[in-house]
DNA sequence: GCAAAAGTGTTCAAATTACACCCATGG
DNA sequence: CCATGGGTGTAATTTGAACACTTTTGC
């Protein structure tokens, strides 16, 4: 047996969904199309599937185009198939979750890929399925980051824990007890405390951390319950 | 434009994942193949998705093809893409969790398609990169349950907590305490008792409860934090 | 010396755990 | 009447929330 009778492809893209933080906001990295189809409208990036490329390496390869970097962050996020999301022809589309430093991308090629970083609460509207992909995508950096530690990816190498809870309280758009949530940081053992100050700053400088890799990797599975509720959802068909 | 240039399709395929539970263990829908390719192995429940087919609709034909049921608790699992997965030719497949109460199912549906019901400790292997698809449900299953009050699914629609504390046991594969499971459980308010008591006991006769649905939708989505460690994995590519 | 941000401590309430006792049922 | 499983209570511990004071720095 060498092939599946009566059977036809169908068109499968990959669509990335970068979230970056800038110290304030969390933002997406989006590109304003200069391309067909809905030239002129904003999307995520994205592309095809190459023949005989898996899925993460369609994922890598797509993301590495836009910010020129490797080693980044990534989960599947889900598959959006509905028959008509693209009006071109029938186009299934693996998207992808990834977090990065946003001081590491590379300007030239976001600029190459006409791109920008857009804060959450400006973002315009997207083609196709794209707006929901996003709202899903928000959803679960809420959710996970809620049970484990993937803020850091967010982050520079080093950090102070000010600039860890400022990036948790743009993540939930809450305030946070500054007590309570250094506390509570300190308590996991991931922060190494580097021994160095952070040279920006007008006032008292903060204590800079690195993490402890090590222990990163050996409790990523246990739970933080850290925030507060968000959602995940498991559909009824 | 009416199509993308130089883009070939790739074979879609769904394969589901069915979690059921008979009072003392979970259990996996699987099939003995009776077909090509590698008839005579054991797979998980799959098919193509068809030309003119949403995602959705495609699991819910094949669950409802294998278990004559409709309305099942179903999950986009992930997708599956590798280009060697399956040796006849590149198939990319998407993965379906689905959680049901094993007394509904129809049994000739099932015998049609040579399928048994099996104790996740006695799975035998399966083809392609099933075992991996059948590792990461159960993964969630113990994740997803000890956050949200998903367990019901596999119960009867009238259920005594003992029968919610066996569940459990299950799948965590641990012994809990069964009065404060019983607590917790009763302080959910999702429990509404029927007044009746279980006939089939031969000791006291436990309450029957019944899912409160209205307040089960409102609390679907916050936390639980029920149960211990389990995981969830994001890939560093 | 003062405004602004960082670091640390204490108290109270809530949730979780670890236990022990009594009740209903069928044989 | 007794073995089995179901139902409820309580004390000790742990965890989380709320809140106040002191320190460092640049101007």
């Amino acid at each position: 047996m060498t092939s599946y009778p009566n059977i036809s492809g169908i068109l499968l893209a990959i669509d990335c969904i970068i979230f970056g933080f800038d110290g304030k906001d969390i933002k997406l990295l989006l590109i304003k199309r200069n391309f067909e189809p809905q030239k002129g409208s904003w999307s995520l990036m994205g592309g095809f599937l190459e023949a005989n490329e898996n899925l993460e390496d369609g994922a890598t390869r797509i993301l590495h185009d836009l910010t020129g970097l490797k080693n980044i962050y990534v989960e599947q996020l889900g598959v959006y198939g509905n028959v008509q999301r693209d009006p071109v022809t029938r186009t299934v589309s693996v998207v992808f979750f990834a977090l990065i430093n946003i001081d590491d991308h590379s300007e030239e090629a976001v600029k190459l890929h006409n791109a920008s970083w857009i804060s959450l609460d400006q973002r315009p509207s997207l083609i196709f399925d794209h707006n929901e992909m996003v709202y899903k995508a928000i959803e679960h950096l809420r959710y996970k980051a809620a049970l484990h530690p993937i803020g850091f990816e967010l982050l520079p190498e080093q950090f102070t824990i000010p600039q860890l809870q400022k990036l948790y309280e743009a993540i939930y758009n809450t305030p946070i007890d500054r007590r309570n949530f250094s506390r509570k940081l300190l308590s996991t053992g991931l922060l190494i405390d580097t021994g160095i100050k952070n040279a920006h700053s007008a006032t008292k400088k903060a204590a800079l951390y690195k993490l402890d890799t090590a222990r990163y990797k050996e409790k990523f599975n246990s739970f933080w319950n850290f925030m507060p509720d968000s959602m995940e959802n498991g559909v009824r068909i």
